[in-house]
DNA sequence: TCTGGGGTCCTAGGACCC
DNA sequence: TCTGGGGTCCTAGGACCC
């Protein structure tokens, strides 16, 4: 007999913000949002109270949204946050209008990324077919683990959790369907700490009534097209032609979204896959303009040169196409890339055609954003070792700006 | 006082080749 | 002089996700 496909999706809860709440403790049930900052909470309390355990510091020491200045978003909210309407990828200036009172803590990256080696670890040693979705995210494949059939997967999802849980005192909630896309709407319905098991036969009853937006693949473009065409459930677009979807919305994504709807989905699990480009961007404390503040800019450039190309050395990896993404003061963003004959980590090099490709932007409007990306990977061992200064052919080809653009020679 | 940083994938036009 | 396709690579922008 063969197995039933049976695939899980786990999402850790309000992960960044959980990690915080392990040091202090004293935060738990307090409004607490994550995000903006480049230093440390731990760091900056510490100075203030030397010799305290960081669990003794008194709640009304932390700092707070409303005392908040500067640029960023929200990573995460904790649930009494969100009860404020706070919520992740919102303006740090709406969140204090809407909860002053929140405490605000940066991200601490590595301890961050130590509790998600940690969880998927934990998943590993239980379930090993795991795919990465990201910090605080993955499916897991349950069709062919022992016991993984039982419940229809949830005694497996629940020794899963209770696993991580010991392991870091943290929840996560778990949803198991028959593919990925219903397991990742699944994962949502019975957050935090939850489990739900939806089997095809569900699909009418408990997807349709969702919103379009639900579905992993539908934003806030599609939704708003949508809407216009007065969709809104997904059991709405259930209930349209394949081919009326088609028209509207192109070969591709029509014949997908029809596909979604009807909750059928027969993408893999995937465990391991190579990476595509590698990058670096900032955004500036202050908008920062390519004449007066051309100084500050160009040493941020060669910075994120830097950077990227310690990425790839640190990982292993070459790349051929070089590319800057600018983002103006208005919010539009640019992007110029260019592909080199040669695979290259060397951060000179980097540094040399991205800035290059700088030149062929229009540069009179202040930029709020730089970033540098390098793509068309390889692995540096299997790609041909680049040639230092082999750039005989690529230097000719550049494209030159518009005609009128004001470029500046400045990089 | 709006709007981070790291990614993937898709589209579409032009170059260039057969 | 006019009239073809198909395939692949490069570049720019945009939608979407975590």
């Amino acid at each position: 007999m063969t197995a039933i496909r049976r695939i899980a999706h786990l999402d850790m809860d309000a992960f960044f913000a959980s990690v915080e709440l392990l040091r202090f403790p004293q935060l738990k049930g307090l409004p607490v949002v994550i995000g903006g900052g480049r230093r440390r909470a731990d760091e900056l309390l510490r100075e203030r109270f030397t010799g305290l355990p960081l669990s003794e510091i008194p709640p009304d020491a932390f700092p707070v949204l409303k005392d908040y200045v500067g640029r960023g978003v929200i990573t995460t909210a904790t649930y009494p946050a969100r009860q404020f309407g706070v919520g992740s990828a919102m303006g740090m200036m709406k969140a204090a209008r809407l909860c002053p009172q929140a405490i605000v803590l940066p991200v601490d990256f590595e301890e961050v990324r130590r509790f998600s080696r940690l969880f998927k670890g934990t998943i590993a040693e239980i379930a090993p077919v795991i795919e990465d979705r990201g910090i605080d995210e993955v499916y897991v494949d349950f069709t062919e683990v022992p016991s993984g059939q039982l419940e229809g997967g949830r005694v497996l999802a629940r020794r899963i959790q209770q696993a991580i849980f010991e392991r870091t005192g943290l929840t996560c909630s778990i949803g198991v369907a028959p593919n990925k896309l219903i397991a990742k709407m699944a994962s949502e319905f019975d957050k935090p700490n939850g489990i739900s098991v939806v089997y095809p036969e569900d699909v009418q009853a408990r997807i349709w009534p969702l919103p379009v937006r639900k579905i992993n693949g539908i934003g806030p473009k599609a939704e708003a097209k949508l809407a216009k065409l007065h969709l809104h459930a997904i059991g709405d677009i259930a209930a349209q032609e394949r081919g009326w979807l088609i028209d509207n919305f192109g070969q591709a994504y029509g014949g997908w979204m029809h596909d979604a709807a009807w909750g059928r989905d027969e993408r893999p699990v995937v465990t391991y896959s190579e990476p595509v480009s590698m990058s670096r961007e900032t955004t500036f404390e202050r908008d920062l303009h390519a004449v007066r503040d051309r100084a500050e800019l160009g040493a941020i450039f060669t910075h994120l040169c830097e950077q990227v190309a310690g990425d790839l050395r640190r990982k292993g990896y070459v790349g051929k196409t070089i590319g800057i993404k600018l983002r103006f003061e208005d919010f539009r963003t640019a992007t110029r890339d260019h592909t080199i004959p040669d695979f290259t980590s060397d951060p000179a090099m980097i540094r040399r055609i991205a800035g290059q490709c700088l030149k062929r932007v229009d540069l009179s409007r202040r930029l709020r954003l730089l970033g540098v990306r390098v793509g068309k990977l390889a692995k540096a061992e299997t790609a041909q070792a680049a040639t230092g200064g082999g750039e005989s052919a690529s230097a000719h080809r550049v494209a030159e700006p518009a005609p009128g653009e004001r470029t500046l020679d400045l990089f």
